[in-house]
DNA sequence: CAGGATCCATTACGATACTG
DNA sequence: CAGTATCGTAATGGATCCTG
């Protein structure tokens, strides 16, 4: 999900979207920010099943990109927020009708799926 | 892309959302999809960089997702089709809005990024 | 607390060649 | 035309241990 279009032409801005965005966590984690300021341990609880590596990474990467900006207090124990910029807000929508679809479609389509293993008991 | 969150909980709808939809081109193919039925190499031409390997992969999850559906005529020439279910057209706003914040983040936020190679001569 | 470093497994993606 | 088969690279995801 880092690669190079880079350079794609007009067509399929999706896609070069989809670079920047894709993979497991990036959206997820925007959705988490959009609702506020968030230290690490506490998006580190929000999303279970991430491991601190890959919210580091994925943080740095959303960092480089302009989404959201990473504060450091030196204090005692350390501490760190990450809050979205405005540019990571302008994603704010698009994040709610994912999550809203996801929803949906867990909810409604999965039940009614062909040989879904979930026979009404 | 194909793991298995499966039994989470209600937080993160848009992770489980972004397994079934993450990577690179699967809301690409959908876009394209929205305009309206494509064959096979239609779709391989409107998305210039994919291989056959992966177009042909990324529709057959696609079409188990149950969001299109594969239409094949057993023609001398054999053609196949591609189109959106109606679940895969409960997409289209929003692929069109990442289509549109994609551009708009490429034409508009690259251009005045931190140390960008961009400084107003 | 917030991470970096290291090692390892799995998956995504891609190039090329071949086929009904 | 619309694939399948094979192979290789790179990215992703994770476990564990270490540090300012």
């Amino acid at each position: 999900m880092r690669s190079s279009i880079e350079e794609a032409p007009d067509h399929c801005a999706i896609e070069f979207a989809m670079e920047m965005l894709g993979g497991r966590w990036k959206l997820a984690i925007l959705k988490q920010l959009v609702a506020g300021t968030h230290r690490f341990g506490e998006l580190r609880r929000a999303l279970p099943g991430i491991t601190q590596r890959m919210l580091t990474r994925q943080l740095r990467e959303l960092e480089a990109d302009g989404l959201v900006t990473r504060t450091v207090y030196r204090e005692v124990p350390p501490r760190v927020e990450y809050a979205l910029t405005d540019v990571g807000h302008s994603l704010e929508s698009i994040t709610h009708e994912l999550d809203k679809w996801g929803r949906w479609y867990r909810e409604t389509v999965r039940r009614e799926a062909p040989s879904g293993p979930c026979p009404p008991a």
